[in-house]
DNA sequence: CTGCATCAATACTTTTTAGGTATTAATGAT
DNA sequence: ATCATTAATACCTAAAAAGTATTGATGCAG
């Protein structure tokens, strides 16, 4: 194997013409030199030097080593530079997945101060259910997520910090009678067409919702699933119905809707950012740490005012 | 510095996922690889592998590391195979110089054989006179020449080898009378135009001619120093005079042109093959060494038949 | 052409580094 | 909780490299 250090000998004997003032530069003395250079000469089976009392001269084959070994000391720093930014988390990559509704109003915000952080890290946003997002974990397509709270037995292997929590609100039209309310209880619902979430998108959601409904034993009159908050929405200002969704989705395109506290307890959803355990990538632990020291401004570009009518004017 | 044996051990270990394993692999012992690991990381300051009882797992810059050692080891034995090719000639180039009208006649086989030979090596070609030769190994832009022998005060650095005596003859317009001789004697040339290749060009030549001249007390009528051997031909053959030119000179377009033996002494011109004493390269070695050779073969490609007229028929 | 000066190679010793053996410590798995 | 596995550590040995002194070769000056 030609080692890195015996090039080095060679390079410096190559450019100098001289085994000694090379051995001086080294640090070193003659004989270490020429043993260094004899020994990668028998490795190659090559004669590099042409040695000569009064000067050393390059083989044909020396004088191709002396430039193409520079290329190797290039690469090994190269190499080396690489490795030491990758482990301050200076360079590399990070790969994020987000809940679209819950993290649209923030998402931005917070991967622009980590750019500002880490600015020679790639950052990659997907936007993926909950669901979604274990499976990603699984097939190591993202690196940390936001998401709802997930089943104790599908997060053993995941480390999941609460970053705020926001709380399920009723979503009104404009010109129902009950938009005008400061706060609704679940029992005012019984009546009124209601509009969920899809299940298959967000099920602890649905889930929630469902236990507020038959914790009051109503057995609520579901007329729409739609597949996404936006839509849902829109089905509340075309008067469909009346939703219950969480307080963040009031950043959304809220025209014809009133944003109304729904008067009960275990309302609260929170929102996780999620990550594998014992991840060991630094990028991701700088990621976290900017979340969780961020969580207040997390908190406000997410909520409205909860207190009176939504939007307020 | 990032000795090759440490990137190998730490390949062979991240590779595998296990210490132990690793150590068998590489003929070694684990506490062996386990130092060599830990020196690597201590010399890069960046932890690469987080060894766990079960498994060994590799961090972000240890992955890149893994990924890019191979570029190292591929530059080395790329380098390594490189060397050793151009220390046994099979790769390389040699810059050849030649004397165009005394060597057109044989210089494309001997080139050729020498590929065939050595397909690999490149070979540059540049048509020089002997003074343009000596510049030329002055400031290194060829590696062998062709040429006629050089004085020895400006041939201390070169090796010359005979290639072969080539001979002086008349160059005699056919419809002339002297073209019908056996032989020519300088004497016979007293009272005729002389034509002969400019001094600047060949000065041994013209030396020698004049020399030849001088010998019989004769003061030659010259009426014309063309600056190629070409042109001295088309000059005899539109009758300006006789010629005086080594007989290889048949070789090139004679149309009109009889081709006399000198009947006289000190008509020899010897060509040499010449390189750089203690040149240590081996392509020139075997370039040399092939030339003399086929000494034979390049005779008998430069030189027609001197007995009778030329050309023959 | 003889002695001098220069410089690489060699012989031998010392130091440094790497490898080997035995053991310990840590940690999953049963 | 115990066992099995595996990396780390301590200690010793072997190998490699460096250091010292000397030799040998060679170009140069007188």
């Amino acid at each position: 194997m030609m080692e890195l250090k015996k090039l080095r000998y060679f390079v410096t004997v190559a450019t100098l013409k001289n085994f000694t003032a090379a051995a001086k530069s080294l640090n070193t003395v003659q004989p270490a030199i020429s043993r260094q250079i004899a020994s990668l000469e028998a490795e190659l089976g090559v004669k590099l030097l042409i040695r000569n009392t009064r000067a050393v001269t390059l083989t044909e084959a020396g004088s191709y080593l002396l430039e193409n070994a520079q290329r190797m000391f290039e690469l090994e720093q190269e190499i080396v530079t690489s490795v030491r930014k990758i482990d301050k988390g200076e360079i590399g990559q990070i790969r994020i997945g987000y809940l679209a509704s819950a993290c649209f109003s923030f998402i931005g915000e917070l991967v622009g101060l980590f750019s500002q952080q880490l600015p020679n890290v790639r950052v990659q946003l997907t936007e993926l259910t909950s669901q979604e997002q274990i499976d990603a974990f699984n097939k190591n397509e993202i690196d940390v997520g936001f998401s709802r709270p997930i089943p104790n037995d599908m997060n053993f292997q995941l480390d999941c910090k609460n970053i705020y929590n926001d709380r399920l609100v009723a979503v009104i039209p404009k010109c129902h009678a009950l938009s005008k309310c400061e706060s609704i209880a679940i029992s005012d619902l019984k009546e009124e067409n209601i509009i969920l979430l899809n299940r298959m998108k967000a099920v602890g959601l649905f889930n929630k919702i469902n236990t507020l409904f038959h914790q009051e034993e109503i057995n609520p009159n579901i007329v729409s699933q739609p597949h996404n908050m936006q839509t849902l929405l829109t089905e509340v200002s075309a008067k469909l119905g009346i939703a219950i969704a969480p307080s963040c989705v009031a950043k959304l395109y809220t025209k014809g809707c009133s944003f109304i506290p729904l008067d009960c307890t275990g309302i609260e959803v929170p929102l996780e950012i999620q990550c594998l355990k014992d991840n060991n990538n630094i990028i991701v632990e700088e990621f976290v740490k900017l979340t969780t020291q961020n969580k207040k401004l997390i908190m406000q570009l997410s909520q409205l005012e909860l207190s009176g009518h939504y939007p307020p004017k």
